[in-house]
DNA sequence: CCTACCGATCGGTAGG
DNA sequence: CCTACCGATCGGTAGG
């Protein structure tokens, strides 16, 4: 454990993961093994092109006992989009309430997001927004617009108050997605610790540069974030 | 065609692209309608999910006529990904050929891909680099490595020069795909011209800034971009 | 969690 | 570009 999950606070919906070996997969209950082979696989061949029966063999058991674990196979992705989108859109509602600048809350969202796709122990690159609106996933629909809406008055907020440069803020949103995408790409070849340490930095770096009007500020932000991590954990 | 288009210069690969009227797919060749038609079906439902009777439906045939205008599905997506993968590795090389500093070499290509994306009648946003690699599709992949190679040296010139910051340019690359898709995404809601123009500058400067260490050079570079740009075109 | 199985749909072919 | 069609594979069920 230790370095990983520093992203977990105690999420009850995170306690059957929480203990789970990241390094034997094998040796996980049989529902977190259908997540683990169900994201591998929808990364690679997306939702249609990861069969019940790849995910099976992958698994180690026959293709129909998966429906003994899930109803059908949306309900697999389905609950993997409560990881790729229910959970960040809480977390990003929660760093909104905690208040601070615009680009404080940026900052903490994105140290908060890289953590988060770096620790889990499943690849969330097949999990794309059209899937969501294509499956009807009431749940994980809500939760992007919700998502959407906080993201769009943070940005709002930065660019009037000044601290957010007045233009290029259209990408804002895609480009974390990708920030997202890249760190479950990088976390199965990285020793956890020192890199993932390496890479927040990198990515909250990235994204506030892009951002800010004054980029050196980015030191300012930093402090500002550590002072209300440190006030919201009392 | 008038301000659309600014991205295509003479490339005779795009001739029977240049003169399609965007605003009415209807009227085109049925090869380009089955382009347009699988595009936008796998940028909602990805390769597997769109399947050819859902092709053949939007474009107003039956499921076999397909297979007159290509030999098989896959043959459709790689045509796809010769727009997606193939120019644009292309186009990156040529600016890294053309010279200026890496920054300078940065600005031009986001310029062009923004354009490019903005002007491309079909949608790319279903075209993964992992369908590439599942689907074996050799031209695609070697582009695609092409591509990395060349970004990787632009950004190790910048970062050794002192242009590029040090640090965060793990994400640039997954980034860059991430304006593309937004670039296709926006492309369907914008009025040509003035619209294009600001995404251009508004995806130069995300890009730039994220980058620079003194995002205050970016008007410099933008001069530059203009100067290298009006030198090649002798 | 297994075996046996099913209706629906898939990409692609034959032949005009 | 069409009709007719095919073997393979899909997600899911029945029953133990």
């Amino acid at each position: 454990m230790s370095a990983r999950r520093t992203s977990w606070a105690d999420d009850p919906r995170l306690a059957r993961l929480a203990h789970l070996p990241i390094e034997d997969p094998s040796s996980w209950p049989t529902r977190e093994r259908i997540l683990y082979a169900a994201g591998h696989l929808m990364a690679t061949k997306g939702f249609h092109g990861a069969t019940t029966r790849d995910i099976a063999e992958a698994v180690g058991i026959q293709q129909p006992s998966i429906f003994n674990h899930f109803a059908n196979k949306t309900a697999i992705i389905a609950t993997l989009f409560e990881y790729d989108q229910v959970i960040p859109a809480e977390r990003l509602a929660a760093i909104a309430r905690d208040g601070g600048s615009p680009g404080c809350q940026l900052y903490r969202y994105v140290e908060w997001q890289t953590a988060w796709y770096l620790d889990l122990p499943f690849d969330m690159r097949g999990l794309r927004e059209e899937t969501i609106v294509e499956l009807e996933l009431a749940e994980a629909q809500r939760a992007m617009r919700s998502f959407r809406r906080t993201l769009n008055r943070i940005i709002k907020t930065g660019v009037d108050s000044g601290q957010f440069a007045p233009e290029g803020h259209d990408f804002l949103y895609p480009a974390l997605d990708a920030l997202g995408w890249e760190a479950c790409r990088m976390s199965r070849n990285l020793t956890p610790t020192a890199e993932h340490r390496r890479l927040r930095e990198a990515a909250t770096s990235f994204v506030l540069r892009a951002t800010l009007t004054d980029p050196g500020s980015l030191a300012m932000v930093r402090d500002e974030a550590a002072a209300v991590a440190a006030r919201v954990a009392d």
